[in-house]
Order: C-alpha cells, then sequence, then structure tokens
DNA sequence: TAGACCATGTAACATGTTACATGATTTG
DNA sequence: CAAATCATGTAACATGTTACATGGTCTA
C-alpha cells in the first residue's frame, strides 16, 4: 500500500515522467522505498485512472514519447490521509541474517566472503549518504521540511553504520571461531546427520 | 527466494508440523523472516513435492490432522547450496520514513502518535531480544553454533536500540518544530498548492 | 451437544520481479 | 543508415496478504 504513496510524494515534489521517477526511485526516494521502472508505470497508469494525478498537457502522442505527471488536489488529499493514519511497523526480512543462522546448522562455508562483499557495499551506502548530508544540510538550516527530510536522511546513515558495525564484529567472530568453525555444509548432505540442532530461542515455552 | 530456506532451517532445528513452525515464525525466525500459516503451508507442499522435506510417517491421514515434516538430505543440501552462494542485500523499504518524507509535503498531522506508538513497540520488541539474551546466551558459552546464533541475536538488539534512539530523536524533533510546524494537511488539499516543494537529494546531477 | 479452539487447507487478490517488445531520438 | 540509447510499455510468473472453509478435539 506504499508504492502508489511513494510515488505521489516524488510528484508533489516535482512533477516527472516515468523515466524521470524511475531515477529517482534509483537516488533519493528509493532508498527507503525502491521499486523498478514496471512497477511505476503499473501504478502511474492506476493513480492517473483514479483521478489522482494527471499527465501533463503538451500534445504528446504514442509509445516513445514521455508524458509528464502531476498530482490532482484528489491525489494529495490521498496521500496527506495516508500519512496520518496509523501504520504498523512492517516485520524484517533479511536473508543474511537467515542465512547466518542456517549456517550455524548446515556449515559456514562461503559465508565469510559474502559478509565482507556486504560490509564494502554498506560503507559505501554510508559514504554516499555522508556526501548527500554534506551537500545538502550544512548546519544552519531549519525549515520544517528541512528538518524532516534530514531526519530521513539521519536513519539512512544510522542503518549504514549499524550494520558497517554489526559485519564488522561478525567478522571477527568468524575469525575467532577460526579452525573450530563448522565447516561441513554439502560434506555430510548424506542426511544421517544430527537432528539435535535446536536453536536456543526456541526453548520459549 | 528465501521463505523455503527458512522452512528446512527451521525443520533442520526441529521436526515440526504446520502449526508449530507457524509458532516458531512468531518467535524466533519470524524475527527476521516473518510468515503466515498459509505461507508456510503452500511451502511445506512444494518443498515435499520436491524431496526435500518428508512428512514423518505416523499413518495420521486427512484433514485435521497433524503432520510432522523432517528435511531429507536434499533439502539439507539445498540449503548448504543457498547459504554459500552470494546474494546483494535487499533494498529498504520502510513506509515510516516514506511518510515522513511525505509530511514535509502535506503536513505533520496524526503523525506524532504515530511516532510515539511505534516508539513504545520497538521498546517492547527490544526488552524481549533482551531478555532472550539472558536466559539463552549467558556468558561464557562459546560452541560455534551459539556464537552464530548470538551474533544473530545481536543484530536484532541493535536494530531495536537504532530505532528507539531515532524515534526519540525524531519526536524531539518535532517538539522543537512547534508551532512553527507543517500542520497543513487537507487543509489546502484544493491544490493551489505549491509545487516548489523539492526534496534536496534530488538536487544531484 | 454447543461453542471454543486446534490444525490444515483453498481461493482471490495485491504486490514485486524478470524477460521481453516497440517506437523515438541521438550519434558515429 | 546502423547501432546505441531513451522511453514506455506487456506478459508471465513469484511472493505475500486477506478472507474464508473444513474437520477434529476439548470442555462446560
Amino acid at each position: 500500500m506504499s508504492l502508489p504513496h511513494a510515488i505521489l510524494t516524488a510528484l508533489l515534489e516535482k512533477p516527472s515522467s516515468g523515466l524521470e521517477l524511475t531515477r529517482r526511485f534509483d537516488r533519493s526516494i528509493g532508498y527507503f522505498w525502491s521499486a523498478t521502472h514496471q512497477q511505476i508505470y503499473r501504478e502511474l497508469g492506476r493513480l492517473e485512472a483514479e483521478g489522482h494525478i494527471r499527465a501533463l498537457p503538451a500534445e504528446q502522442p504514442a509509445r516513445g514519447q514521455r508524458k509528464s505527471y502531476e498530482v490532482l488536489p484528489a491525489g494529495r488529499a490521498e496521500l496527506a490521509r495516508w500519512t496520518a493514519a496509523p501504520q504498523d511497523p512492517r516485520p524484517h526480512r533479511d536473508p543474511l541474517l537467515l542465512r547466518l543462522r542456517a549456517s550455524a546448522v548446515v556449515g559456514t562455508a562461503g559465508l565469510r566472503e559474502d559478509l565482507l562483499r556486504h560490509l564494502d557495499l554498506h560503507r559505501r551506502q554510508l559514504a554516499e549518504y555522508e556526501e548527500i548530508r554534506r551537500r545538502d544540510f550544512p548546519p544552519g538550516r531549519d525549515a520544517p521540511e528541512d528538518r524532516l527530510r534530514h531526519l530521513v536522511l539521519r536513519a539512512g546513515i544510522d542503518l549504514e553504520t549499524f550494520w558497517t558495525q554489526w559485519l564488522d564484529r561478525a567478522l571477527a567472530e568468524f575469525d575467532e571461531m577460526g579452525e573450530a568453525q563448522v565447516t561441513d555444509g554439502a560434506g555430510r548432505a548424506d542426511g544421517a546427520g544430527d537432528t539435535s540442532a535446536r536453536a536456543p530461542e526456541d526453548s520459549a515455552s
């Protein structure tokens, strides 16, 4: 239920064509709500059908011609409604944590390299956010809109900081485990294995 | 591509029926890969069809009868393969950050209460994780599997810590903005509004 | 024996992903 | 004018969500 509202926000900030939106989703908005161009075109169609946006009049016809959209009053009202309505936090879904947990059962083979790769990616993302911060939020601006957007950016910075720190620690643990490491993996995929590998968390009642 | 692997991990830790899995997904595994019972039953069916798991023989017939599953060698091998294979981090999707950004354009009405509510929810989750940590990871255990699972738990703890801190700060900002607050919202949904509300991040290139 | 809950499922739909198609514009 | 790239889309599929259905077991 969020993609249309992400698009409405982006269009209110600046009327755009589908491709422009796609590019902006690769930069700013997409940092916390990503979308592919297929999703965006599909959603633009729906939003137009619902009367929330309209194509800017510029006598452009069919395929291959760019088409810009702007938000209509009904769209703005819908966005305001959605923003004000309470919403529960959505549950996390993180494959990397899942793989780590799986590795406690089937072995850590291959994982370390990918942790390193992720660490690098998160460091780059962090650097990118900090560059944006330097550029767009110099000390002393405090229009409410700037404060709100700065707050969002700080969430991104703090999240990436968390990941880099956590991955550092994870890698340190991997190194400490050293030889004692569970490198089993497919080695005994013959299934004669123990099923005693219960995870502690499940011990709860 | 992760749900089947989450289920394989859970079943390796302990063979279970669909409902038992559902409950465990509400507790431990589900903290970083949630799933409803419908998803779980659908996926159990597929995993069985693929020969990755099998129902434990216990002459239980049709509907309404519990059916336990265990992982077969092929399933364990598939899990090991998946765990070792590199995977890119998936992009974030966070409606709350989106709403905050939208509020820079359509007003902050209603948001503060929901931030408070989220703060409360994250504090509770944090307390729950710390309770699990006290119970299951007393100092001095260092079997590799425990270390790996502890690492995962710490990611949960650190993430919830991040959210509580960030929400604290966000609420402080809201209070500072005070009267100057953008409480507009539907107030001028007549659409005569400014479209000059460009977000700084978009100024790139 | 009626109602609550346990346990497994079906169906319909919404959202997200991947692969491909098509016309327009630019550039060598 | 051929090839690359821009811009908009279609189709098929995978995943996730919501609402409901069905039979079994327990308890007042």
